[in-house]
DNA sequence: ACAAAATGTTAGGCTTACCTTACAATTATT
DNA sequence: AATAATTGTAAGGTAAGCCTAACATTTTGT
């Protein structure tokens, strides 16, 4: 089975999905249109498609789900989502919202090794805060002179 | 002035034109197809466009230039590209084709300011460089258990 | 100089991903 | 239960960015 790479729109339907069963029973497409904002109308078109690759259950006027290889696919992009974002706001110290913004569009486009290598660079230098403290300092100063 | 923010693809574009007349005495649209691996006729699209934002100096047949706005913007770009590079390469340890592909496309969606501070950190890194080796150790070890 | 090759342009098409408008179906309110 | 409001869908349109094929122009080779 290879495994499908779907476009940043696609991915970003997957998340929005996934995010919003997290804390409500149901999906409806006004739910992702908000999370996403985009019209429902391209909701619907979305959702035609991802129910085509078999990553939702999808039919007219009826209940949305995540088949398993969805959940899978967005749980995976959440992760991505995560580790970049933890790096720019726990080491690079940027504000949580930047943060967030930038890492929504890198998920979609860093490679597994550059991004398992970040993970680990993220993972040492927290066992390392003396270190990591220095940056801190270094940054500061390096921003006022 | 209002900062025109280009599309990625414009960014790559004017990035081509720059890279080519690094080493070149003018620049063909034929050296640009090649560079991105588009076709001749989408390039003479892409130059209306940025001919239209003043970005190049653009006529049926003739030679083409960037204007001062697009060297600068270009230069921007690769700068930007570079740094992104140079922190998966040097300290992610990242093989230098993955780093730069990365880099591609990392650099048209990367805010000032988590560049910057990406920079910084690059910056304190390659300063500590017993530390920087304890990572790459990390990571080996990581990596084999 | 002139034919051949290379390059540049135009025209027409395709895909993705949006949109709005109008209508269909469902859900909520009274 | 009937109506109002909300939600979902379909149809048709737009823009960006790419393509190929055909034609125009320029450059190269003899």
């Amino acid at each position: 089975m290879e495994k499908i790479k779907l476009s940043s729109s696609l991915e970003d339907y997957l998340e929005a999905i996934y995010n919003i069963l997290l804390h409500s029973e149901k999906v409806r497409a006004v739910d992702i249109s908000r999370e996403l904002n985009v019209s429902r109308a391209s909701v619907t078109e979305a959702l035609k498609k991802l129910d085509e690759l078999d990553f939702v259950n999808y039919g007219r006027y009826e209940t949305l789900s995540l088949t398993e290889s969805g959940k899978k696919y967005a749980v995976e992009v959440l992760s991505k989502h995560n580790h970049i974002q933890d790096f720019f706001e726990k080491i690079l110290g940027a504000e949580h919202e930047e943060a967030c913004e930038n890492a929504c569009k890198i998920e979609h486009i860093i490679s597994e090794n550059i991004l398992d290598r970040l993970v680990a660079f993220t993972e040492f230098t927290k066992l390392h805060p003396e270190k990591y403290n220095e940056f801190v300092q270094y940054y500061k100063e390096r921003n006022n002179s």
